[in-house]
DNA sequence: AAGAGGCTGTTATCTTGTAACATTGCCGCA
DNA sequence: TGCGGCAATGTTACAAGATAACAGCCTCTT
């Protein structure tokens, strides 16, 4: 599942198992605790699930228009910040997009592959990767609190 | 001197010496590469190393006003623009702002350590977390061509 | 002199994100 | 029953970041 997820991003799947999956997921750990997975704030994470590709604040409300007539940009920042808080998306920085997290649940900062084709991001899990990180930063005395980390480049079904 | 600025970015120390190592540094870099440091790109790479604390466009083109009355939007972003192209400063993505490069010569995507509290931003270069970034990508069939590692938190003064 | 290319000027606009205040709806409690 | 408080959303306006598109100028070359 979302171990499954991650390896897929840049491959043919059935994504609407990747949507699904992810709403049930995000109704579980919002339901454990406590916070509100309102309609509006779960529409939005539907939208930013539509694909494996980070999509702007903007996109997501043109999107959400279409069922929200009322929807401005603060009501898309709101559930955009919400989503982030509770680690359901993440913000791809160099994009200025979000994208649906898969692993949500574990509080984490991501690690993400872009590919500058087809701008499919797959966000991996890499222990080693973590830890070089910390030992990074420790060796140079700082405190780490969030890491970014955005690898942009080729997918291997672009390279190919 | 370039491996000096990379460890005291957060360190109190005489910052005239970084800004005019760093121009020197850059005026030969574009001597030798037949690119033209022009007297306002120069300005605008002045202005960016004026602090360790990245800068937002519109920051330096306040600063660059001043002396500039006929600077507006697109004049700051060319100069920026150019300067990133020839490797002089980095964006910061994480920040929407800019900061010079300690490592100016090398191609290199560069590390960053933020500190939240002072703003201070060191750039870091470290072989094995360079490492650990390939590896990672390497792991997941990706062909890594950019690198953003932006690691924010609390610098050894600060959090002191 | 003509033309090409690189740099800068200039105007306008687009994209991304936030401030600030109003309104609604629900819940607990007197 | 009504009131106070809080969380979520509505609404208007604007700030901040970035680029498009075209005009002008200077230099070098032929």
């Amino acid at each position: 599942m979302a171990a499954q997820n991650a390896v897929h991003a840049h491959t043919s799947h059935n994504h609407r198992e990747c949507i699904d999956d992810a709403l049930t997921r995000a109704r579980e750990i919002c339901a454990v605790r406590g916070v509100q997975l309102t309609p509006l704030r779960e529409k939005v994470l539907q939208i930013v699930w539509r694909s494996h590709k980070p999509v702007g604040a903007y996109d997501v409300l043109d999107e959400l228009t279409r069922s929200h007539k009322a929807a401005r940009p603060p009501t898309v920042y709101r559930a955009l910040d919400f989503l982030m808080s509770e680690g359901l998306i993440h913000k791809i920085e160099s994009l200025n997009a979000y994208l649906g997290c898969t692993e949500a649940g574990a509080t984490h900062s991501g690690q993400f592959l872009i590919c500058r084709q087809c701008g499919a991001t797959e966000e991996i899990v890499d222990p080693k990767l973590e830890t070089a990180l910390d030992q990074a930063a420790k060796r140079a005395h700082f405190i780490a609190e969030r890491k970014v980390v955005e690898i942009s480049g080729l997918c291997a079904r672009c390279a190919a």
